[in-house]
RNA sequence: GUGGCCGUAGCUCAGCUAGGUUAGAGCGCCAGGUUGUGGCCCUGGAGGUCGGGGGUUCAAGUCCCCUCGGUCACCCCA
């Protein structure tokens, strides 16, 4: 009987290793993905001060933050100076503003880290989890311009994934709250939280949208009004082009007269017109956001949630530096996303990390093998070794299991000729070569 | 933080509504059939104090109470 079961608190996501390779396989396309936008690496302590962390967040975030404190300091009953990071956002506001003379601008960046938030755990809501952020930052002003560059990164990344259509939804909020204003809805809390409401619109439908927006005081024309433009969601640039051309005047010229620019810039960055749309619903919740905003869903599977998201922030490290740091971008919930993928059954195609394994039968061929496995290192192979001797249909069947797709067979006949036979687990096939073909010959398959 | 639902083998579940022989199935796992050949098939095996505690009863997986855990929705979010 043992003591402690052995098991994982709700909210983190474990996986066997073959699921991982998939996993990770995602990750390094997401990372070379960002790279070819010349964006650059950076990596941020998983624990911040408290003092920082906390600085611009509502109380809504704070709820959610782990504290982080040693064992010591709590028998000592002292608070936590120390948490760990909810998003890569606010490390970065402080990155920038702590390097910010040894930085060029705009700073473009991007983090791949798993970040904490201490949320009740829900199916794609994790408590542990991975996001892949690209930012760009720049000094006093920011080109909009920057705000194209960002979803065109992300389009190619998402494309490369190879995870089926997906649609990155782009809306701006000044353009929404000029929807507003239009509306005779003026000033705060009472905007933000009718923005929050028509956020939902895809997720709980008119009506309930309409019964929130009567409820927060709306009159019932207005509020069909403003219901039917936030309904908008365009399928082509010119489409999109002509809708902002219709509101670009009055409370909504600001955010109009912007997206334009940004869905011009997209076209030209070779962005195809299937991968974005003019959504006039989308907001976020995030209250830092203050211009364009973003969000993605897979078109085949839109239950499946938001997988990308992210805007534009007016001042991104005001609490920390004098200096205005406006920027843009976007982050991948790879987690969820990788989660959600599994569980439709929409993984990409297994990858094994190993290519093959070197089986072995009996003491005497160990020296052989293992001479075999060297060859192959050499060449860049991966391969794993038996160093005990088992039966040949145990070691096959492992294989199969790790997803690995040749197994090379040294028996005695093999050794005395320097040959070995190469199966072929996927095919079915084997072949017995001579050593000196033996990286060609496994090349070639 | 607020509110629903559910806890039976590693996994998915049946058995509960009418308490009553040693608690079952499928899948998975292990071994053998095949001493140098995986997947398919056949045979056998391991694995459960029915989440935990208390109560009612001659008798509780089954009824009642408490507790712990899981899960879903809301809030918020990748």
């Amino acid at each position: 009987m043992s003591p402690i079961t052995p098991r994982t608190m709700p909210g983190v996501l474990e996986l066997l290793p073959r699921e991982q390779e998939i996993h990770d396989a995602m990750r390094d396309t997401i990372r070379r993905g960002y790279a070819r936008f010349g964006f650059l690496p950076v990596e941020t302590p998983t624990i911040e001060r408290t003092d920082v962390l906390l600085t611009k967040t509502g109380g809504e975030t704070e709820r959610q933050v782990y504290f982080v404190q040693s064992a010591g300091q709590l028998e000592q009953g002292g608070q936590p100076e120390l948490a760990l990071a909810f998003d890569l956002t606010v490390p970065l506001a402080r990155y920038v503003a702590e390097h910010e003379h040894d930085l060029n601008f705009p700073f473009r960046r991007y983090q791949i880290q798993r970040v904490y938030r201490g949320e009740r755990a829900q199916r794609g809501r994790w408590r542990e989890f991975y996001q892949c952020d690209i930012d760009i930052i720049d000094r006093d002003e920011l080109s909009v311009r920057h705000d194209a560059e960002i979803p065109a990164t992300i389009a190619s990344v998402l494309d490369a994934l190879d995870i089926g259509d997906f649609t990155i939804r782009i809306n701006d909020r000044r353009l929404m709250r000029g929807l507003l204003e239009e509306a005779g809805v003026t000033g705060e809390p009472a905007q933000t939280d009718l923005i929050r409401e028509i956020d939902k619109l895809d997720k709980i439908g008119p009506e309930k949208v309409r019964d929130a927006l009567l409820a927060g005081g709306m009159a019932s024309g207005a509020a069909d009004t403003l219901l039917q433009q936030t309904s908008t969601r365009t399928t082509s640039a010119e489409e999109a082009l002509a809708t902002l051309s219709d509101l670009g005047s009055g409370p909504t010229a600001a955010g109009a007269d912007s997206l334009s620019e940004v869905l011009r810039v997209l076209a030209d960055l070779g962005v195809p017109e299937m991968r974005y749309s003019l959504d006039l619903s989308i907001a976020r919740g995030l209250d830092y956001y203050t211009g364009t905003v973003y969000e993605t869903t897979l078109d085949d599977h839109p239950e499946l949630g938001s997988i990308c998201a992210g805007g534009r922030y007016d001042d991104l490290a005001g609490q920390y530096t004098k200096t205005h740091l406006p920027g843009v971008g976007m982050s991948i919930g790879l987690t969820r996303l990788f989660f959600q993928l599994r569980e439709a059954g929409l993984l990409p195609a297994n990858i094994s990390a190993i290519d093959a394994v070197v089986t072995l039968m009996d003491e005497d061929g160990l020296g052989y093998a293992l001479e075999v496995a060297s060859l192959l290192r050499e060449a860049g192979i991966r391969v794993e070794t038996r160093m005990e001797p088992d039966k040949l249909g145990r070691q096959l069947r492992n294989a199969d299991r790790a997803g690995i797709r040749f197994a090379l067979i040294d028996g005695g006949a093999e050794r005395s000729a320097r040959t070995t036979t190469v199966r072929d687990l996927d095919e079915g096939t084997q072949e017995t070569v001579p050593l000196d073909h033996l990286v060609q010959h496994l090349k070639h398959r």
